[in-house]
RNA sequence: GGGCGACUAGCUCAGUGGUUAGAGCGCUCCCCUCACACGGGAGAGGUCCAAGGUUCAAGUCCUUGGUCGCCCA
């Protein structure tokens, strides 16, 4: 057993030294056999490209935290860990290194350029896991998965392949978000909507053989080489003359029609407006309903295309330039006004991203987002906290359909083949995989057209959005389509925690599939998790989102390295109220630190004193073995006994209290409850109280108090376990643990023991640690030497006080240092001395030379006050027939017992006062 | 335009209709007392955004308004 202990605590070796051996013994590994309750929760996989951030703390810490708990209690604990290929951030990545070399992914072809991300993975991509590693997740890393892997590769051919089959997944040429940089399509939900400063155009259309013209507004005047029609509302007085007639399209000398939509606002610009059907969703239905030409004049690159005449080859903001250039030069520009518009961009690359009509694979969700809706809303999947289960329902009723393909080379390619000669779409034979060069890829190909017996059959270029594959992650990383033990135990998982910020990406898709492809006799057991909790996110200083590229994100690393991950994850989980954002603290960062050192020096105390009684011939093991703590708490005789009894029954509801919090999320309260027991009760009350009983001369004293004291640090240790796992690893291995055991994380979580809750004790103890703080609140005022120990009278009332204080005289005197304490029951004299009253005693300490009498009466007459206000109010309510016939009884006679406490108070207050004037 | 939050001590935040609204940090005073100055002890500090309403009782529930933030369209 290591003795030498530093005097602050130095979280560093300790910290790599557990991680490391926690990883390599595999000790989080989960039995999937046997009895007893299991808890399942899979990991929201990180980005293969990232590194962790303060947010995947957070995140890792409240799974961490819950994981462990349950782990301690016994259950089957399963976390399931791993990642996510993350299909444009990862091609963005080795594509930006291949640039440095000039060269192109086209330059490679697609082959050789999966080859090159491959490489990249098997390099880079295990910096998460390690740090995860180095900052103590227990997750079970043999079970740790990859979305591209052969095993989800082929639950992704599975499923794609199921919903085609059902119809649920179908190609068309539809209006998509078109990003020009990464040249893919991408969902709504990866559009971003900012509010930018822009002007809206006034554009003159010349009527066809008049003078007169219609004016159009638009905020993207570079589309109207496309337009197709310009469309008034129907019942537009201004216009209706011109519905039916034609315009000249500027630059384009093309005319196009003039027709009536109710689409239209008329209070919009100015009532007519430009219709693009190949560049704006609306103007695409409308396109639709009135069989309007679509005309594409851009490119996959965000350039002019032929079709833009002699604009054709510049980029779309240089066009822009031009045709307004142009459009003035003709006197065809109206006017210009400055607004403020939505200009959606890019989520991964904040370009503008382009409306464009394009052939894209989609999938239907109305019938998905039904169930889910229902799971929901009855509670099958219970969502915390609870507006955010308005959230999600609102998104489910206003759901649509999922465009699935991108047009990248990163990812899960499109198991559809086409047929050169008839163009029929024919999928995959199965959903069977085969290992090419190590990596997984469809292996049902068909080899002949079913429908016209042609063999030249092609694969789709395109692949699958990559969050089709994390919806299917917690049932496909437990060996979903098969029927595995892994499934059988630990699906459906028993919790997920997210950020909200992913609710729609991720959570919601995981419910729709879960739902749809899980096996299962009814709903319940088919959802992907039972709990969903959505927690916060981790604002800077001044309550931005964190961002890589503002430079705004923090590196937990290099904090840990300051302050220690123990510091770090009790500063997040006790800011982690749910439906709370973070914002980071350097100041709370500081306060974890310090409790941490708290609880060190806590510990070091104990080992440094049992040197001293080691010498005296007691053991660590007669004081501390596993089976000696487990019969605690021990009678002490004696002075003292009182305080053992407390902290255990503290101990009790404590334990309660801190399942009660993690039971429901509020981790926040959770750390708060641990915090004031090891602090306050444990430190600043047991450890001083009984102080002297652990040096004590008689043998059976010392025993007993240090049987105790061992036994309550020990139950601390595996409370404050799931929160700063390191330290108390640390320090329960200098307790006697049995042979076999290997962790705290293995031991068991305290129990709530109802023999161990004690009110009387807990009665008992807060009126002695008010009489001393009442001799500390008179010294201090009085400005007493600390060493300086005076004499004090106390005066109660009540025998049972008063034997209280006798039966604890010697740590009263010591706390308070006091000299002695003589005990009377009648009136104390105030003149010269400092008095403190509450109902049930008054404290009296002779003022010796330091009379300070103007202090004391200001002080008096302050409580005075206070007390008297307090009284009026509550003779009020007493007073009041309506409340007193309507209020519980309880209430009542509760009230009606603390003004009589509070007059009480008053009265002495009043007395001491005349006396002093 | 629709929705969801937040507003409580100097700061960051808890607060489950019912005693005198709490914590951490900061601040003031005393103390380097033999576990800890990343410490000990004692304090000061709050018309709970505003106005109405419900209730015997409102920081807490309802309505309206204000300020700030976020999401969706």
């Amino acid at each position: 057993m290591p003795r030498e202990i530093p005097k602050a605590y130095e979280p560093q070796e300790i910290e790599e030294r557990w991680a490391k051996s926690w990883f390599e013994e595999k000790l989080f590994r989960a039995e999937n056999s046997g009895d007893g309750p299991a808890f399942s929760i899979a990991l929201p996989p990180p980005n293969v490209t990232g590194s962790i951030h303060i947010g995947h703390l957070l995140e890792h810490t409240q799974i961490d935290m819950l994981v462990r708990w349950h782990r301690m209690q016994g259950h089957r604990t399963l976390w399931l860990p791993g990642m996510d290929h993350a299909g444009i951030a990862t091609q963005f990545v080795v594509e930006r290194q291949l640039a440095a070399q000039k060269i192109r992914r086209q330059d490679l072809g697609r082959e050789e350029f999966e080859r090159r991300v491959w490489q990249w993975k098997a390099e880079s991509g295990g910096v998460i896991k390690d740090q995860m590693i180095r900052l103590g997740a227990s997750c079970d890393w043999t079970r740790e998965h990859f979305t591209l892997e052969p095993k989800l590769y082929r639950a992704v051919l599975e499923a794609f392949l199921r919903l085609y089959r059902e119809g649920l997944i179908y190609r068309g040429r539809y209006m998509v978000n078109w990003c020009p940089r990464c040249q893919t399509a991408i969902s709504d939900l990866e559009v971003v909507h900012a509010e930018r400063p822009g002007k809206l155009w006034h554009l003159r259309y010349p009527l066809a053989g008049s003078q007169e013209y219609l004016v159009v507004a638009t905020t993207r005047p570079e589309t109207m080489l496309g337009d197709t029609a310009v469309a008034v509302h129907p019942e537009d007085e201004r216009y209706q003359r011109f519905v039916g007639k034609t315009v000249m399209l500027p630059l384009m000398n093309r005319t196009i029609p003039v027709i009536a939509d109710s689409y239209v606002d008329r209070e919009f610009g100015t009532g007519a407006v430009k219709i693009t059907p190949a560049h704006d969703p609306n103007d695409f239905e409308i396109g639709k309903r009135h069989n309007l030409l679509e005309i594409d004049v851009m490119t996959n690159d965000g350039r002019m295309s032929e079709a833009a005449g002699k604009y054709a080859g510049l980029d779309r903001f240089e066009a822009r330039k031009r045709v307004l250039a142009d459009l003035e030069s003709l006197g065809l520009l109206d006017h210009i006004e400055d607004i403020t518009h939505a200009v959606g961009v890019c989520d991964r690359c904040k370009s503008e991203v382009e409306p464009r009509i394009s052939t894209q694979w989609f999938m239907k969700m109305k019938p998905l987002a039904e169930p889910a809706k229902e799971v929901v809303r009855g509670g099958i999947i219970e969502v915390v906290p609870d507006n955010q289960k308005t959230i999600l329902l609102q998104w489910l009723d206003n759901i649509r359909d999922w465009c699935i393909s991108r047009q990248l080379w990163w990812g899960h390619r499109i198991p559809i083949w086409h047929c050169a000669d008839c163009k029929e779409m024919v999928p995959a034979l199965d959903s069977r995989v085969e290992i090419v060069e190590g990596h997984a890829r469809a292996a049902g190909i068909p080899t002949k057209c079913p429908k016209c017996g042609g063999a030249k059959l092609t694969q789709d270029t395109d692949v699958l959005d990559t969050w089709f594959s994390s919806a299917l992650w917690p049932f496909s990383t437990l060996g979903w389509p098969d029927d595995t033990d892994d499934m059988r135990r630990f699906y459906p998982t028993s919790l997920l925690i997210s950020g909200y910020d992913i609710l729609f990406f991720w959570d919601s898709r995981m419910i729709m599939m879960g739902l749809h492809l899980a096996k299962g006799a009814d709903a319940s057991h088919r959802v992907p998790f039972r709990r969903l909790y959505l927690h916060s996110l981790v604002r800077t200083s001044e309550g931005a989102k964190m961002s890589k590229t503002k430079g705004t994100g923090v590196d937990p690393l290099q904090l840990t390295q300051q302050y220690g991950t123990d510091a770090l994850r009790y500063m997040l989980a006790s800011m982690a109220a749910p439906g709370t954002d973070i914002i980071l603290s350097e100041d709370r960062i500081l306060g974890a630190r310090a409790f941490a050192n708290k609880i060190w020096n806590a510990a070091r105390f104990l080992f440094v004193n049992l040197e001293k009684v080691e010498a005296s011939g007691l053991t660590i093991e007669e004081l501390a073995a596993p089976e000696i703590r487990a019969k605690a708490p021990y009678p002490v005789k004696g002075e003292g006994a009182l305080a053992h009894r407390w902290i255990f029954s503290r101990l009790a509801s404590v334990t309660a209290h801190v399942n009660y919090a993690l039971e429901n999320f509020r981790f926040h309260e959770a750390c708060q409850t641990i915090y004031q027991f090891f602090w306050g009760d444990f430190c600043d009350w047991y450890i001083e109280w009984v102080k002297p009983q652990l040096t004590a001369s008689d043998r059976e004293v010392a025993l007993a108090a240090w049987r105790n004291i061992f036994a309550a640090l020990d139950a601390a240790l595996r409370l404050l376990h799931p929160v700063m796992p390191f330290l108390t690893e640390e320090l329960w291995h200098r307790l006697p643990q049995p042979d076999a055991a290997r962790s705290i994380a293995l031991d068991r979580f305290p129990e709530p023991h109802p023999h161990w809750t004690d009110a009387t004790s807990d009665e008992a103890m807060s009126t002695l640690q008010e009489i001393v703080i009442a001799a500390r609140n008179i010294r201090a005022e009085m400005k007493l030497d600390p060493k300086r120990k005076v004499a004090a009278d106390f005066s109660t009332g009540n025998p049972v006080l008063r034997k209280l204080v006798e039966d604890n005289l010697d740590p009263l005197l010591r706390l308070a240092a006091l000299s002695g304490l003589q005990i009377a029951s009648g009136h104390l004299d105030p003149e010269g001395a400092a008095i403190r009253s509450t109902a049930q005693f008054d404290l009296r300490i002779a003022y010796g030379e330091t009379v300070d009498k103007p202090a004391e009466i200001a002080r008096l007459k302050k409580e005075i006050d206070r007390l008297a206000k307090d009284i009026e109010s509550k003779q009020k309510r007493l007073g009041d027939e309506n409340f007193t016939s309507k209020a519980p009884a309880k209430i009542v006679e509760d009230l009606k017992a603390t003004l009589a406490e509070r007059q009480l108070e008053h009265k002495k207050l009043e007395d001491r006062l005349k006396q002093l004037q």
